[in-house]
DNA sequence: CTGAAAGCGCTTACAG
DNA sequence: CTGAAAGCGCTTACAG
C-alpha cells in the first residue's frame, strides 16, 4: 500500500486538478490560500511523497550526485580512512541541499553509462589524473563535475585541491629545521601534475632553499598504503645514505613505516624522524603521535558539494578553483637530528 | 547533446517500433536476429542508455538501494573506519548486480520520505536498536531491509549479525588464560539486545566459567571512539582494583586506550594487556600490534547485499538470519599476567 | 485562481 | 516476429 498514492489521488480527494496539486507542492503558479490548505491537508493525511522518477523524467535532473572514488583492488575502494572522511563531507554537504549521494567505486573498466541513465545532476570525482582512463570518459559525459585532488590543467574545470606544494614544503622544512639533511620521501604514484607530484615539488623547493642537493635514491615510489609504508622501512633501514628523516606523503604509509622501523630496531623519533600527510583521525593517538600535514578533509568534501550545486544551479559565482590550505602539526614523531 | 537520444530515436533510425527496441534492450519478446543486430548497431552508434527514471516509473523498482548509517554528530557519520569497510563491502556487492548505492547518514530527525519518493528497492541498515527512533520509521516504510549489527528480536526481519557473544567470550577467555583476573571492559552503549550487550554476555560467561566474580566497577560504558578509549585510560589507571587486562569492544577505543595508558606511564602489554574488537586494517601495525577479535567486515557487507537482492527478487531461499563468525587474533598487546 | 491536455521515456499487454 | 496504444506520475505552458 505504501507507494500507491499519487498526485491524482490527492487531486481527486481534494477536489482539484492535478495541476493545482502540483502547484501547491512546488509553490509554483497562483493558488488561493484555501485551496492550498485543503491540498496540503490531504497530502499530510495520505503521507504523499512525489515520485522522484516521474519528476526527473520531466525535469531532466535527478537531485542525485555521485562521488567517484578510484579503485585499488577490483571493485574495492581504498583502504584508507581518508576516503571515508571525504565521503562523509560530501554526504553531509549534500543532505543540506536535498540531494542524495551515490557512492561509486570505479575500476578502469567503468563506463559511467549509468551517469546518463540516471540523469545524475553531477559528479564529484576524487583523484583522477589527466592520464587516467577515467578522465576522458568523465569529461565526455558532459555532466557538471567537481574534481577533488586531481590537478587538471584545463582551467575550465571546477576543482578543489589542496595546497600540496606548500604541504611538501612545510614538512620538509620542518625536518631541515631540526637538523636533518638526508631526508627520504615515501610517495605514491609520482605522476606529472598529480597530488604527489606537487608534494614532491614542495620537498624539492625546501631542499633547494637550504642548499641540500637532491638525491633520487631518497625518493621511494611506493604503494600509498599501510603495507607500502611497512615495506619501505626495510629499504630505508639498510640504506647507504644514513637517512635520519622520512616524509611520507600519506598518514597510512607513515603508520606502516613507523611500525616497520620498529620491527627492524630503529626508533622513531630517536633514530629517524617521520612526517606524515593528511592528519587522519588517529594520528595523534599513535605511539609516537605523528607529526603531519593537516588538511580539513570533511570541509573539503563540503566545499566540493557547494561548488557542484552552484554549478548545477547556474549560481556559480565562485571561482572554478579552490585551493584548501594546509598546516604543519608537530607531534612526537619528529625530533632534532642527533639529539640525545 | 548527451542525453537527448531516446528509444524513439533508435526506433526511427533502425526503422522499427519502439516496442521492438525495448524488446531488444531487455531481451524480452521474440525478435529476429536481423532486427536485433540492426537495433543494437544503432544503439551502439548513438551510445544510447535507457533512462532509469522512465524505467522505474513503469517498473516501480529503481535498482537503487541505500546504506543507512547512524549519525554521531549532527549529520556526520561515525569517525570509525569500520563503517568505511562496511560500506565498501556493500558497494562492492552491489556493483556486481547493477544496483547503485546511496549513502545515507541519518540523525534522529530523518523521516526517510525519500525512500518512497525514490522508489528505493531496499535498505541496508546499520546498527539500529529496537528502541531507536529510526527503527519503527524504517519498518513502516514497507521496503525490503537487511539489518546489520542490529540484533532485532523480530524473527521476520532479515539480519546479518556477528557472533558477538562468542567474540566477547573469546577475548575474555584469552585474557583469563594468560592469568588475568581483574579484567575491565570498555563498551559502547550497553543496550539490551545490542551489539555491546552480547559481547558483554560473552565476557560474563567466560568469567563465570573460570569462577571469577563479576565486578560492575570494571565495566566502563564509554563513547565507542578513539577519544572515549583515551579518556578511559585515566579512569582505569587509578582504579582501585588493580586491573591487569582490558577488553575494549572496538579497535578504535582500544587504540585510544593504549595511547592513554602510555601517557600515564602504564605499559602495554607489560603492565596491562589489551584486547580490541573488529580487526580494523591498522591493528597489526600499531605499536604494540593489537590482539583483537576479527570479523570480516567487507564480506559482511557483501552478504547483506546478496540477502537484500534475494529478498527483492523473491529468490530469498536463504534464511533470514546470518551470523558471521569471529576469531581471536593474538598479537602483541596481550601478555601473561606478571610475566617478567 | 484553476483545469484540460500534452509529453517526458519507457514497458507491457494486445493485435496482427 | 512486429507494431500501435495505453499508462506509469509528474510538470508545464496555455486557456479561461
Amino acid at each position: 500500500m505504501s507507494n500507491k498514492v499519487s498526485i491524482k489521488d490527492i487531486a481527486k480527494i481534494a477536489n482539484v486538478s492535478i495541476a493545482t496539486v502540483s502547484n501547491v507542492i512546488n509553490g509554483t503558479g497562483r493558488v488561493s490560500a484555501d485551496t492550498k490548505n485543503k491540498v496540503n491537508k490531504v497530502i499530510q493525511e495520505l503521507q504523499f511523497v512525489p515520485s522522484a522518477s516521474a519528476r526527473s523524467l520531466k525535469d531532466k535532473n535527478s537531485h542525485l550526485i555521485a562521488v567517484v572514488v578510484p579503485f585499488v583492488e577490483k571493485g574495492i575502494l581504498q583502504d584508507n580512512p581518508f576516503y571515508w572522511e571525504l565521503v562523509r563531507g560530501v554526504e553531509n554537504g549534500a543532505r543540506n541541499h536535498e540531494v542524495q549521494v551515490i557512492l561509486l567505486g570505479i575500476d578502469e573498466h567503468e563506463d559511467f553509462s549509468f551517469v546518463r541513465g540516471r540523469h545524475l545532476d553531477g559528479l564529484i570525482v576524487v583523484g583522477v589524473y589527466e592520464q587516467s582512463p577515467a578522465y576522458r570518459k568523465i569529461l565526455s559525459l558532459g555532466v557538471p563535475c567537481v574534481f577533488l585532488d586531481s590537478y587538471l590543467s584545463d582551467p575550465a574545470l571546477y576543482q578543489v585541491d589542496l595546497d600540496d606544494e606548500a604541504g611538501g614544503y612545510l614538512g620538509t622544512k620542518h625536518l631541515i629545521g631540526l637538523g636533518h639533511r638526508a631526508i627520504a620521501v615515501l610517495t605514491g604514484r609520482l605522476e606529472q601534475g598529480g597530488v604527489n607530484y606537487f608534494r614532491y615539488q614542495g620537498y624539492l623547493r625546501a631542499l633547494r632553499e637550504s642548499g641540500i642537493p637532491e638525491n633520487p635514491d631518497l625518493v621511494l615510489e611506493i604503494d600509498s598504503s599501510i603495507q607500502g609504508g611497512y615495506q619501505a622501512a626495510q629499504r630505508l633501514g639498510h640504506h647507504k645514505d644514513g637517512i635520519t628523516g622520512v616524509f611520507a606523503f600519506s598518514d597510512v604509509s607513515a603508520m606502516g613505516l613507523i611500525r616497520g622501523m620498529h620491527d627492524i630496531g630503529m626508533r622513531v623519533p630517536e633514530d629517524v624522524s617521520v612526517v606524515g600527510f593528511d592528519d587522519i583521525f588517529y594520528t595523534q593517538y599513535m605511539i609516537p603521535s605523528l607529526t603531519t600535514i593537516r588538511q580539513d578533509i570533511v570541509s573539503k568534501g563540503q566545499a566540493a558539494v557547494t561548488m557542484l550545486l552552484d554549478q548545477i544551479n547556474g549560481t556559480a559565482t565562485t571561482s572554478r578553483r579552490v585551493t584548501v590550505p594546509v598546516s604543519l602539526i608537530v607531534r612526537q614523531s619528529t625530533n632534532s637530528f642527533r639529539k640525545i
